[in-house]
DNA sequence: TATTGACTTGGAGTTTACTTAAAGTGATAT
DNA sequence: ATATCACTTTAAGTAAACTCCAAGTCAATA
């Protein structure tokens, strides 16, 4: 697969895979013998796995070091187990955080709602 | 109250309020004859909407948009009412997001807990 | 043969959201 | 009195994550 059409897979500029690549986190993407990048299986689940990430918010710099524990080999098994757990934490906490923000914008809706259809009249901001 | 203490309240330095009112997130922030920033309940109030919506992610020129609408006056509510309806709407996606990312991690979590246990001696990453 | 299009590289530029620095004022503590 | 502290301003600097640009290679098509 051609980077255009692995982004186009995935929805990532060709830039952006490159600038992957660039920092490391994406390697041992395969070559024609032209030179340019022919993406295989491993590299596709790699970039699936991060594009997962980056959504939900996980850092550039946390997903660099899970890909160097996990070519590291066996031995930091371990240690990346810590690294997600770290991050589920970090995404549990997001969670609640966005579902506060979500009851508070809720409560400001209807509050407008309210106004729109005269059942309130009176209101001060906040 | 003084900007070291709001900023102690809500946990946001006194650069960061300065930024936001320089930026006209804050406005109206009463000042002491000396000319010090002197906040009252309602700077508050608006530092602490602010504080919730940013940590949910909610983008600086969202707000700023919504608190231009508050100080042009009543005939922005509908206005008002759709753009925080579009927040709603993002935040509720990036929930989802999230709960997704969240039951991955919970999936690999788990094989490094079956690795470490040796009730799997096998695996490969992805 | 010429040009079009997809790729290559290295490096510079952009955006968002702060964050820090520099230079100065004024009130309080030693 | 002098120093320390909290504040003031404008402006420059930083970090994260892209995003774009310039210059070049190569294969295919008009």
């Amino acid at each position: 697969m051609t980077i255009a059409e692995v982004g186009k897979k995935y929805d990532i500029t060709p830039d952006t895979l490159r600038y992957y690549e660039r920092i490391g986190l994406i390697s041992d993407v395969p070559r024609t013998k032209k030179g340019i990048r022919d993406y295989d299986e491993k590299s596709c689940k790699r970039i699936e796995f991060i594009k997962c990430m980056r959504n939900a918010g996980v850092e550039i710099d946390i997903l660099s070091k899970y890909i160097s524990l996990i070519e590291t080999g066996k031995s930091t098994v371990e240690e990346r187990k810590k690294l997600l757990e770290d991050q589920r934490e970090k995404l549990l906490a997001k969670q609640k955080t966005i579902n506060e923000t979500l009851d508070r914008l809720n409560y400001k809706i209807k509050i407008y709602e309210d106004i729109a259809s005269g059942k309130r009249k009176d209101f001060t901001e906040d």
